[in-house]
DNA sequence: CATGAATGAGTTTTCATTCAT
DNA sequence: CATGAATGAAAACTCATTCAT
């Protein structure tokens, strides 16, 4: 019974209710979605009661926005990500996707919340916009500055892909959605299909003789 | 009781109810997943109560299971269109790309399906089995042989990426899971990213001539 | 298509159809009780549909009233074989238990209205006074007036029992109230155990010698 | 707030609850069948909501259940007072079928409990093996010793009857069969019709003169 | 007459939310 | 702070009854 002993004191143990809450509510939401997730199930996870998640969250519905808003800031260190990256355009691309793959499609926390986007999109648009703000746009962002620099330096084709440099990312997306849908039935190597991705889209399918004919 | 007057005669409208009743409750569904979505919503779109419903399928979970077979089935056309292809291998891997698009992320049915195995897949696995059947397959199939055609023919480059074909069909999910989100806030131009998306992978984004040094 | 070719013709069959569905009634509200008891059901049984049977009886109710009226007179013939007894007072008494056991527990459907005036008694008093009316009424008169026979004519002790012939009858009730819990699981011996009955309160458990003393 | 005002404190309340419930159950079921009965009127009897009853009953048919096995235990206090019986044989008889009168037709509870077994006994086996084992089986267990014990001291006639003594308890089953069908409309003096029963059971209606002949 | 599609009132059950302790 | 008993509004499902054919 002396401070010492017990690590977590009752401060600190309240002081992280709320965090523990949000991270619960993300398992439970993620798992059976907003309507058929039920309050207790939250709470029945970390040991605790409804009424405590009340103290801390006025409505499910509040729960549910504030769960999505702190799980996507705590996954989203892509920016940080993007300044370190070196080499050639090419090069750089490559490592980009494969960080955007690795913090999109491979992570569980950010793969869930792009399901929650999608089933209950329609329903809470500023979801989607809050993903699109903190994964999408820097991403985005990043490629197209890379693409422009590539075709300016001669080193990138001049094509009609860049002006939607965001096809670039594609497999991404393809990846994720087979592991949504799966549900880890059917596990893919998302590694290897990005490279493949990458690989084709950097060099393309068709004969290079070809066009140089 | 003047011929014109009803058209449709009780034995029609009875044919016709389960029908109906599928194809309201797949707008339903859709919009609001199975948990928000009250039966008495598909019944009310109809202008019939929810008893009637349940003349015809005995259970709310019925219903959802045999309203995405249907949905499903319905718009599954695909196989007939990928017999008619022709031209060269590119082009009949572009042409087989778009019609998949036009199918998957373009048509809003198979779109809705994307987005309820999604949103409910962890709780139905047949339902994603059965989109996978009749959607993505025969695709992938189809996609598999041409590019092992083409690479035969010397038509195409013998890469990695020849072994997993599928990512050639990466953007159609970029598509979708883009309008899935948005709900048509901020629409795209899927066509525009599709060709890009292929002319992309069919001729890469690295300056060919740099591949030749 | 000859006359004489459908036993049952059209107008016959018509004609039946109350007594049908008052059957058929009987046996689905004996087995599940009024409340439990679909219209539907009783409509089943017959492979006609509930539209038939509201074309009959107004209200399910109605028909449950009717069917216990019909199921009560159609098997109430005590008062025939009541007139029939021969013997001494105590034969007759012993005939007339005999009877009367054979159309209360041991016959099914007298059995089972027993039942429902149990089961609904409460709810419909008219029920029970139609079966006391039909079946304890005559059967008590009768034995109250063999007792006074047999009082009178020295056969019988004079005492106390004699004031309250219808304990005479407990066993009836015994037997029918085991057949109706037990429902057949454990059968017993409902005639002998009558039989037993009957030795019984005619020679008594004591010792005869005893009471000589 | 002084503690005079508040005899039930929440906790309390809690404990009783579950019997509190289980008691208006019992007369709800009792008076209207399991079908007819609302869980709603079991709740508002007690003036509680629907959802305190589910509270602590998952269904209504375990409620039910629950109910009757509550109900069938709480009144089961045949055996000790089967082991004060005294004198002779045929006086502790007397007196046991006395007891079982009380505890069997002539105790509301106990009576409505055989009720239900009729009314519902075919949909629930296990109520009647409950009743049975706790009412029905430990009198004739005793009845059957008894008997034994008389005929071997001579006290009591070596008969048929001696092999079947559960008829000794018939009348029990006649004065509640016709207390449940009457509902106290016609009451009747069970006691007395006991007496009659057993007087006659014990001494036989033929004159013992014409036997010794 | 007979049908069975349709209705709508009712019943069981669930769950977000409140609040006395 | 935390609890969990209680509520009440809602949702799935049922069924007696009606009525157009």
């Amino acid at each position: 019974m002396e401070r010492g002993v017990k690590k977590t004191s009752r401060a600190e143990r309240k002081a992280r209710r709320p965090h523990e809450i949000l991270e619960a509510a993300f398992e439970e939401f993620a798992a059976k979605g907003y309507a058929a997730t039920r309050v207790e199930d939250i709470a029945t996870r970390l040991r605790i009661t409804k009424g405590t998640v009340y103290l801390y969250f006025p409505t499910k519905d509040v729960l549910f926005q504030e769960m999505f808003r702190h799980a996507a800031t705590s996954s989203a260190d892509l920016s940080t990500a993007i300044g370190c990256l070196r080499g050639s355009c090419a090069e750089r691309i490559r490592d980009l996707l494969l960080i955007a793959y690795e913090n999109t499609a491979n992570d569980r926390k950010t793969r869930e919340l792009l399901r929650l986007s999608v089933a209950e999109g329609a329903r809470l648009p500023e979801m989607v916009d809050c993903r699109h703000e903190l994964f999408i746009a820097p991403t985005l962002a990043a490629l197209t500055a890379l693409v422009k620099e590539g075709v300016k330096s001669g080193e990138l084709r001049q094509d009609t892909a860049a002006d939607t440099p965001d096809v670039l990312a594609s497999s991404i997306f393809q990846v994720a959605a087979w592991r949504l849908m799966s549900a880890d039935r059917e596990p893919i190597d998302g590694k290897a299909l990005m490279e493949s991705h990458i690989d084709l889209v950097m060099h393309g399918l068709v004969q290079p003789s070809g066009r140089m004919a």
